[in-house]
DNA sequence: TACTCTAATGGCACTGCGTGCCGTTAGCAA
DNA sequence: TTGCTAACGGCACGCAGTGCCATTAGAGTA
């Protein structure tokens, strides 16, 4: 029964776990090196599976598709993410925790360089490729959605749904800017200094004020200064402190 | 030569540009109803092609492949967007800009809800359309991180690149958000009201503080009433007050 | 060592997408 | 009416993806 992509085999016989994640990893080699060397168009699957020694057939059991091919195995980060999810602590800001949960898809690419640039060479050229592309990153991101969207959702936040969407692409797009900046870069500048900046500009974008307090943050220009006398009626505070808090020029009002 | 898809015809001889567009669309519904009555995979080319009174043929010169079929023409929405942005006042908000842009496409799906709605049930249910929908709504967030970014750069922003990814992101998010609450509610909420809320969402998370002041929108607890006796040295003045700003419990000091 | 059981393999055939080619048809211009 | 041109339809071809099935390889058992 265990035999088409996306299974999680028991090794009993035939070929073990660790030989069938060998064969995926030199299936893919091979479809990037013929991507590259003669286009994605004008190579067959058939091409691909002899390079790797296997018959056609077989390709498509490690493969959904021959788009698939030069993809990693993005079922296994889910899962990391979903774990990390599931140990984060409650208290701690949950779009930061969002932002760690990319850190490990970051890593995942980080682990394998030489691929990863020739993956990005073929995913900037072949819209298809672009395409699956795409819809991957889509499926982090809707993780990270359910994620944030709960947590919004247990702290009160009336509009949890969209502030969870909003964030989570936020987050997925930070992570996609490090890692293209590094790509580009052919895998050779400091991504963990660039994630930080990143992660560090949406987490100060979808964090609650009161969160952006305790962090010690403030807009620049809200400081209020109000020189009132002892006997000003207390209505009358009031009403030029919020119209200075809307800038509608209450500091030139008379003591 | 003017003959296969995403071509700009000039209407010449056979049929005309309008004649093209209500073939197009008629091609659209049929595929639209066939996948939802017996199936996406189910569904041949040729059957929606003899649905609509056309060859096999045909249908591939107004859609690159089957799974276009039941998408509208974005490439008409991603040119009134250029067009847009090019007129747009440069003075303004580019994150208001961009929102306005996403309404563009907004009010596309709105245009016709009935093949909106139909068209959401297939996109959720089939992986391959989902995919393609993604892959779309990509390309408009390409368009409005390229004019994000180049505002941001033109306001001197230092991380003008990252913020114009991600704000695009989020702004796309917030369009999908929307769009897809509506296509849930079958075509019947207050789109504009929802929009409102999200746009603001997003427009709060990345202007500038100085912009934010601009607009008179505040933070919740940003308000820090101080009550000091006039006699009072102006140091300790300044420095109860900016640590009431850091919510280190000034609040509690002595006057 | 021999046997069994099971999963992986590879070949074959089939459906259907997408495309190149080409003859035919339909509307516009002189 | 006679070109002219673009869209149409049909045909054939390559190839992706899949169901089917006989064969092979390796682990466990006696």
């Amino acid at each position: 029964m265990p035999d088409e992509p996306s299974r999680s085999p028991r090794p009993r016989a035939g070929r073990t776990t660790a030989g069938r994640r060998k064969l995926r990893h030199a299936l893919t080699v091979a479809a990037i090196e013929k991507f590259l060397e003669q286009g994605y168009e004008a190579t067959t699957v058939d091409e691909i599976a002899s390079a790797a020694g296997v018959g056609r057939r077989t390709f498509f059991r490690y493969f959904r598709s021959k788009e698939d091919a030069i993809f990693p195995n993005h079922e296994e980060v889910l899962r990391d993410i979903e774990r990390l999810f599931a140990a984060a602590d409650p208290a701690r800001n949950p779009v930061e925790v969002a932002c760690a949960a990319v850190g490990l898809v970051l890593d995942f690419y980080l682990a394998d360089p030489e691929v990863s640039v020739k993956r990005y060479a073929l995913t900037r050229t072949v819209p298809s490729l672009r395409d699956k592309e795409v819809a991957s990153v889509d499926r982090y991101q809707r993780v990270l959605a359910a994620y944030l969207r709960a947590r919004f959702e247990a702290d009160g936040d009336p509009i949890a749904d969209l502030r969870g969407s909003v964030a989570a692409a936020a987050v997925a797009a930070a992570h996609n800017h490090v890692l293209r900046r590094w790509l580009r870069s052919g895998g050779t500048d400091d991504v963990h200094a660039h994630a930080r900046e990143a992660f560090r500009l949406v987490t100060d974008a979808f964090s609650e004020p009161e969160r952006q307090a305790e962090r010690g943050e403030q807009p620049a220009d809200q400081t209020v200064v109000a020189v009132l006398t002892t006997t000003t009626p207390l209505p009358d505070v009031v009403s030029r402190l919020s119209a200075a808090l809307r800038g509608t020029g209450a500091e030139q009002g008379a003591p």
